[in-house]
DNA sequence: AATAGTTGTTGTTTTATTACTAAAAATTAG
DNA sequence: CTAATTTTTAGTAATAAAACAACAACTATT
């Protein structure tokens, strides 16, 4: 795992006038990435080298690097200011919170991307016979959310939220089918139970979910979802967003996979839908 | 409207020399945010001052401005490349596009939130006697996973996915009930009839959808969600991340403006799980 | 008291910016 | 339609600012 500058400012394994340069900056980082290092020595009470020293300490090229990189951690995610919703928060702060987590949580799933992992699912996928998709809870709306993407592909597909159901479908996949399953935790029993059923009947089993959980175990290929722990009960949990974008990925990779002749089978699909709806305005 | 410098980067609104300057940067951003005024001008094959200009020109301070500025859209992960997905891209490519275009939409939707009206859907959905939601298609898993953050809150709520269904149910609703329809296009027929027939019975009829769609008109309370356009049918539709998002953030505030009170019902729920699940690990 | 480790001072080099000038394009008058 | 004038645009050269390197001084530790 590759380090920030940002995370590296935490540390503090500085000398005396070098800790009082990473304090400047974790003061107001804001200011620190627009001011030039005479600014920012006078700022910390040091000379000017000295904040040159830390930059390269730090593994940067020199100031105008450590300016950079740090310009960009404070880009990528928020980590500084905390995006937990309080009982006070104004209409506005929980709004922009839950965006920004929302936000957050989608960039952050995208750097943990392992993209050879990707496209061996997506092979999986695009040569299944059938594609079975099960989740609980909130995860049972993303499976039915994947049911839909699948299905526009005309692949057989079909999701199952019901706990019974999914047991026995599991039990009647075979060699060839894909079982897909969508757990936040990776702890509810009931789930890992039919991803154990899937095993002994030679289907390939997909999990989305957290690594390193009972699930992620019984699983053929861990797409891997890293979850915020849930820490406060008014801060909604947004690795469903995760789930359904790495589903999007999924689906467009088995699309592109069968290429062009899809294309009409879109189409299709598109026109039918047409006498349901009322014509776009001009 | 905020623009990132990657915006204005792609407009094409530059002069002769100014352009030479975008397409070299566009070329290789990365490169550019790295190197100095002097290298980026022999590489655009124009002088030092004309970049200077042009940075100034897109609104920076100069170009140090600039470059931090452009590290920072970069970051954030941007799409400031066209992401519409192609049946040529490599995995690595359209994963990126996708993510790019989930988060992008992210943003987009947070600030076109409208505060004011927010606060009212949340005033009459936490006033309400009973929700119900609805939803087809694509749409329809939203209202599913909407239907279950709101019955964690103890709220009577349910979500309908079938059209017949659904009529029916609006038109047994009565005043101070809420009804939330889900459309991504708002063009869909019978969502839009459902509409009216909400109207009827007195209940609040909220929207999340396009503004200027049919059912944006039959709404007491339009929650504008803007849709990209569906230009390319690989790119999968991301307008439903935001219907979620924003039915997070209902919920939060209904959750909030309950007060404490409901931090023990949270609690029960949370705790009417556990046996459900595997222990989690130390 | 000596030495290794830190910090500050001075000066050089690189980088960015400003002011000015030349060229090109556009506009208007003849 | 052409020529003159104005406006816009780009480049040159000079200036200012910033970053960096080499060296000197200081501190703490043994």
């Amino acid at each position: 795992m590759l380090s920030t500058v940002a995370d590296k400012l935490k540390k503090n394994t500085f000398r005396k006038s070098e800790a009082k340069v990473a304090t400047a900056i974790l003061n107001d980082p804001e200011a620190a990435i627009k001011s030039s290092i005479a600014n920012l020595a006078k700022n910390a009470d040091v000379s000017e080298p000295t904040v040159n020293r830390f930059c390269t300490n730090l593994g940067c090229k020199g100031f105008p690097d450590f300016k950079l990189q740090l310009a960009q951690s404070l880009a990528s995610g928020t980590p500084y200011v905390g995006s937990n919703v309080t009982l006070q928060d104004s209409t506005e702060e929980f709004t922009s919170k839950i965006f920004d987590a929302a936000a957050a949580t989608i960039t952050r799933t995208r750097k943990n991307m392992d993209i050879p992992l990707l496209e061996q699912a997506i092979d999986s996928l695009a040569q299944a016979k059938k594609i079975e998709i099960y989740g609980l809870g909130a995860s049972g709306s993303v499976a039915q959310d994947a049911q839909h993407k699948f299905f526009r592909l005309n692949i057989p597909v079909i999701a199952h939220v019901d706990e019974l159901i999914q047991r026995m479908s599991a039990a009647a996949t075979q060699i060839g089918d894909v079982v897909i399953l969508i757990s936040n935790t990776g702890r509810t029993i009931s789930i890992v139970k039919t991803a154990e059923i899937a095993h002994t009947t030679g289907a390939t089993v997909i999990g989305i979910t957290t690594p390193d959980s009972p699930l992620a175990k019984h699983c053929h290929l861990l797409l891997a979802i890293e979850t915020e722990d849930d820490t406060d009960m008014y801060t909604p949990t947004t690795s469903r967003l995760a789930h359904l974008v790495l589903i999007d990925v999924l689906a467009t990779g088995v699309a592109i996979k069968r290429g062009p002749r899809f294309a009409e089978h879109l189409q299709k699909i598109k026109t039918s839908l047409t006498q349901t709806r009322y014509p776009k305005a001009l």
